[in-house]
Order: C-alpha cells, then structure tokens, then sequence
DNA sequence: GCGGATCAC
DNA sequence: TATGGTGATCCGC
C-alpha cells in the first residue's frame, strides 16, 4: 500500500514505456549506437495489452513487494544488528580473500553471434544483411547488422522486424551448429584437454601450463587461439583472459566481436577492474538481482558490494552473501569442477492455447513420447515427474510426483503425468512440459525396462519444429559456482517421507461422479477404503482418465480390457519394488472379472519379461486396430 | 520433497 | 497472428 496509486515511483505516467523493461535490460555487444529509448517504446507499444504484456506486469510488482520487503528489513536493522553483521561480513571478506588463488590463467571464449555467422558462412548471400535465426516468434540469435536496429536474441521476431525492415529469417539448423562447435572444440583441445563447454560457443580453458610450458603470456595464446579457430572454421570468436573464470567471461565480452581482453594476475589489476563494473555483467546476477541489489542497497558495481557488505550478510542467505561478496572481491572459479552428471531431462513444448481436454491429453501423450525417447537414448530412469504448465495467460505451475520405483516407460510416465494434469483441469493452456529427475543409469540395475516394445502402438509421426532444441552432447553449468563453496553439505532431513503411493491405482477410484473433488493424489489410502475400488472412470464417456486414451461409444469390451491394463500396470510397478504390495493385492482379490495378468512369483517378476508383457501387447494391437 | 523463481545460453 | 527449450539452483515451506 506504499506508492499511490496515481504515480508510479519511476518510469510510469508520462513515459510508460520506461516502466517495462521486460528483458533485453542487459547491454549486449553491438547495441552501443542504438537508440534505446526508440527501441524501448516498440518494444513496449508491440507488446503492449498482449497476454505477455500482462504477465509481465504481474512479475513485475510481485519484484516490486519483494523489494519493498527488504526495504522494511533493511530499515528495521538497528545499529546493534549492523555492527553486528558488519564483523560477520568482515570475517567472511578475509577468509574469501585467503582463498584467493592468482596462479592460475583462465581463458574464455565466446562465438560472435554463433547461430547467425555460421548461416552466413554456408550461405554467404547472407553477408552483411541483418539476419535473425529463429522465427517470428522467437529469435535465437541476431546478427551485429540487426543488433545495430536493436533487434537481439530472446525477443520475438515480430518486434524484430518493426525495429529492422527488411530483417531476414533463418531456422534454426542445430546440425550445422553442432558440427561447428566440434571444429572448435578440437582447437579448444590442444590448449586445455579439460576445457569445459558451457553450450555450443562457449568454452572456459585453463591455458596456465599453455602458458608455462611455452612460456608464452595469456595473450599470446589468446591470440593464437582465435586466429586457430578463424583458420579451422571461417568463423570469429571473443576471447577473455584472467586469473579465474568468473572475471574471464566478463572479459571475453568487452571487446566483442572477435577481439579479446586480457586483464593480469594481479590483486590490485582485479580490485580496479572491478570497481566499476555493473554488478549485472557478473554471470548469475540476472535483471531481478540486479534490481534487487540496487533499489534496496543502491548497488549497482560490483565494488559496491564490499561498502554494503554487512547489509548483504544481514538481508540475504549465507550462499548468495557470499557469493555477493566473492563479486566484490573479483573471486570465483579457479579450480575445474568435476565432471557432473546430468540431474534432470525434459522436454517442453509451446502451442495455440487450448483448453480442449482431449487436445491436451493428446500433447501430453506426445510429450511422454519425447521423454521416453530421450530416457532410453541415455539409459536413464527417474523417479521424480514433473508436468509443467503454461497458462494461456502465461502463468507458470510445475505439478510433481516422486514414484517408489524408477522408471521410464512412456505407458508408466503417461499414467503419473495424467494424473497430475488431470488434478488441474479444466484450464487453458499454451504450454506443457515434462521432466523427469532423480535419475538412475539403467544400467547399474537388473530390473530394465521392457516397455520398448510398447512404443510401436503409439508412434505416431509428429511432426515438431524443434528450433531451438540444443544439442546436449555438454553441459557444465557455471551459475553462481565460482568459489570454491564446500559448505555444500546437504541436510538431510529426518522427514518421514510420505512418499505418493502408486497414482494409477487412486486413479482407478474416480467413481462415476465426473467432475470430482480434488483428487486423492495424496491419498493412497482411499484406495484402500473406497467402496468401488475397481471402477475406471472414462470422461465424456470415452476418454480415460487416466491416460487420456480414447475409446468411441460402443467398445464396452475394450473399455474392460483397458482398465485390465492400468490394473495389470499398477501390479507391475508395485512388483518391481518387492515388498509394500498390500494395497494391490487388496484390489486384485476385490476383483472378480477374469483378469488374465495373475501375478506371477513376484521375486522374479522383473526379469520375466514375456509373461508380462504378452497381455498388454495384445491390448494395445487390438485397440490400435480399432481407431 | 514440492513449487515458485531466477538465471544462462 | 505472434514472446522458446533445456537444465541447474536456491529458497521457503
């Protein structure tokens, strides 16, 4: 209830377009002549009373009460707490600068305009025109002839084009940009065998023993590297060199495109450097910290850091104070991290919104499709599902379930994944999205994945624009991973985990009443009590509610049978996890129509994969001779 | 463990 | 007409 409501504090009124910085508020490399105020104001009169628009809004006074929160903190500090958080925030400077480590030369590189140089290179009728990879919904990347229009990447090409007529469009092709990135990755090899790849253009080197062993300065190599790159791909790059990595990105942007910025390995040479960056080109502090940081402690360099360093320790969590203060000190990133493995697989995808239920199901089953796929690429299984939603007005909800037993089965992922969307319907949706986490190599497990087979019945040749799907051959995330933070120590909880029991058997309560109250997702125990514990419920008639299948009026029969599945299913997850079946087999001795899938020996279950299987496979052919 | 946010590319 | 997809992390429950 703070600012009236007649006169926003900034921007409003008058200007309005300088109230909506949505994105793009960072200055990228080749936008220094443009007229931001011109651009702004397309920007904001394209967008404007658009669903985005007004999402955007949304966010940006929720950032606004978030801000005025710690304002109210902040005020409420008295002098006792500040000095107080003064030496806290003193003895974390000191043991911060103890680390600091000035032995070691990293260098960054960076691809200049990646996406757009190598569509021109293959089609060099491209040259010097503004170019956009993407589409008109989306650009990936600009070229510096568009960036002078103000046109850049993440924002939609239709505004693109207003800004820049005559903007020429590109697709995507991530073929092209994979083959690329490995050229340069040989040369990245020769002076680090240990580089790490942060995407298709981007690669921090550790050259220090380059540079012993030739005893050639961080320059030299920098140098030398981008002429081998220019040499072995036609194409140019931006290089940074500096004592650790955090420093070296920076670097490699300021003298973009192909050009490289060495700063020594010298306290003082870091110290002043950052001085007077702007705490927004530090990797990881993105437009809401950067506002954050400034509206509430009037930061905006990076030295600013150490002068609020108490109101930082007072204001923020351990991790992100010290990762504030590692900023000011210009620390982070002199060691190479181990190798990690990947925590999480996904896939998403954006279309006309919709809130046609069976349309939705049908993206869904689209969906776990993809992920299947790509889970069994990689031999992987996981035991956390998680549906995310878009709303056609643009709100995001993530829905997750954590199963007992790991899987990966389109049939296993549809049923969890229905069941979590069907907890939302009805609404309107322009996006969906599925990832699987808590993931486990299949191949450290006997019990593997028969369900392959399966997928036959339900290729369906979609037909997907994946532009901007990356190719995933690497991933060494950085963010906010520069210092050598080993209070990673992860607290584990002595929570007795009530773990979701088995969606598809609460599924299978839904009783006749359609539209039911929320559903027990949570509440394996009124499977157990429910009086009709076997009744599948099919929504408008025909669709089941627990995997979105249809079945046209008239298949009574086939209806029975595909109930049999999900119920022969149920019996299979809780078997592959031994022990804890009771509520199976509470349901399965309730049931009185022949059910073919008795459950066999359930210690060997597993591994006995024909006797399992025969009956769905049989289900699925005939249902799929049906439609 | 879940859900919302933030961030990077 | 029209504002992406993949993956990670952190915080507050």
């Amino acid at each position: 209830m703070s600012a009236a409501a007649g006169t926003p504090p900034e921007g409003g009124g008058d200007r309005p377009w300088q109230s909506y910085h949505t994105a793009y508020t960072n200055a990228k490399a080749g936008m220094e002549g443009v007229d931001k105020e011109k651009v702004q104001k397309v920007i904001y009169e394209m967008s404007k009373g658009s669903k985005y628009f007004e999402n955007e809004q949304r966010k940006e006074a929720v950032t606004k009460q978030k801000i005025e929160h710690l304002r109210a903190q902040c005020a409420a500090l008295t002098d006792n707490d500040i000095s107080h958080f003064q030496k806290v925030a003193e003895k974390k400077m000191l043991e911060l600068e103890a680390s600091r480590d000035l032995s070691k030369i990293w260098l960054h590189t960076d691809m200049d305009a990646f996406y757009a140089a190598v569509e021109t290179l293959e089609n060099p009728s491209l040259k010097g025109k503004p170019l956009a990879v993407g589409s008109m919904s989306m650009i990936a990347t600009a070229s510096y002839e568009a960036r002078k229009f103000g046109v850049r990447a993440a924002m939609p090409g239709f505004i693109g084009c207003k800004l820049c007529p005559g903007l020429v469009f590109v697709r995507p092709n991530f073929e092209r940009y994979t083959h690329y990135s490995e050229l340069t990755r040989k040369v990245f090899q020769r002076y680090d065998p240990n580089f790490i790849a942060t995407s298709l253009d981007e690669a921090y080197l550790n050259i220090t023993n380059v540079c012993i062993e030739r005893g050639i300065t961080g320059e030299e190599v920098a140098t030398e590297l981008r002429s081998a790159i220019y040499q072995e791909t036609g194409l140019t790059c931006s290089a940074g060199v500096a004592p650790n990595r955090m420093i070296a990105k920076v670097c490699s942007d300021i003298n973009k495109p192909n050009g490289q910025f060495i700063l020594p390995n010298d306290r003082e040479a870091v110290l002043t450097f950052v001085s007077t960056l702007p705490i927004r080109k530090i990797g990881g502090i993105g437009k809401v910290t950067e506002q954050m940081l400034r509206q509430v402690l009037g930061i905006s360099t990076c030295q600013e850091m150490l002068q609020k360093a108490a109101f930082l320790c007072a204001l923020f969590s351990e991790g992100s104070a010290d990762f504030f203060l590692s900023v000011g000190l210009g620390l982070g990133g002199t060691e190479t991290p181990e190798q990690r493995q990947r925590k999480s697989i996904s896939c998403e995808r954006t279309f006309a919104a919709t809130n046609d239920s069976s349309l939705l199901f049908e993206k869904l089953d689209s969906l776990a499709e993809n992920l299947t796929d790509d889970l069994q690429k990689e031999g992987l299984k996981g035991k956390t599902l998680t549906l995310k939603l878009k709303t056609a007005d643009f709100e995001v909800r993530t829905r997750a379930v954590t199963t007992r037993n790991y899987i990966n089965s389109k049939e296993d992922i549809l049923v969890y994944a229905t069941k979590l969307l069907k907890a939302e319907m009805p609404l309107s949706l322009r996006l969906m999205g599925l990832r699987m986490s808590q993931l486990h190599d299949e191949k450290d497990d006997p019990s593997t994945s028969t369900q392959k087979t399966l997928d036959i019945f339900f290729r369906s040749s979609n037909d997907q624009q994946d532009f901007f799907l990356h190719d995933e051959s690497c991933f060494i995330p950085e963010q906010r991973s520069f210092g050598n933070h080993s209070n990673e120590a992860v607290i584990s909880k002595p929570l007795g985990g009530t773990k979701l029991d088995d969606v598809s058997s609460s599924a299978k309560v839904a009783p006749a009443e359609k539209l039911n109250e929320p559903d027990n997702l949570i509440s394996p125990k009124a499977v157990a009590s429910s009086s009709k514990p076997d009744q599948q419920s099919w929504i408008d008639g025909y669709i089941c509610s627990i995997c979105g299948f249809e079945l046209p009026p008239g298949f009574e029969e086939e209806r029975l049978e595909h109930s049999d599945f999900h119920l022969a299913e149920t019996l299979q997850q809780e078997e592959a996890v031994d022990g804890t079946r009771h509520i199976s087999n509470e349901r399965l001795a309730d049931r009185e129509r022949p059910c073919s899938t008795t459950p066999t020996p359930k210690k060997k279950l597993k591994s006995s994969k024909e006797g399992k299987h025969i009956p769905i496979d049989a289900f699925f052919t005939k249902c799929n001779k049906n439609l």
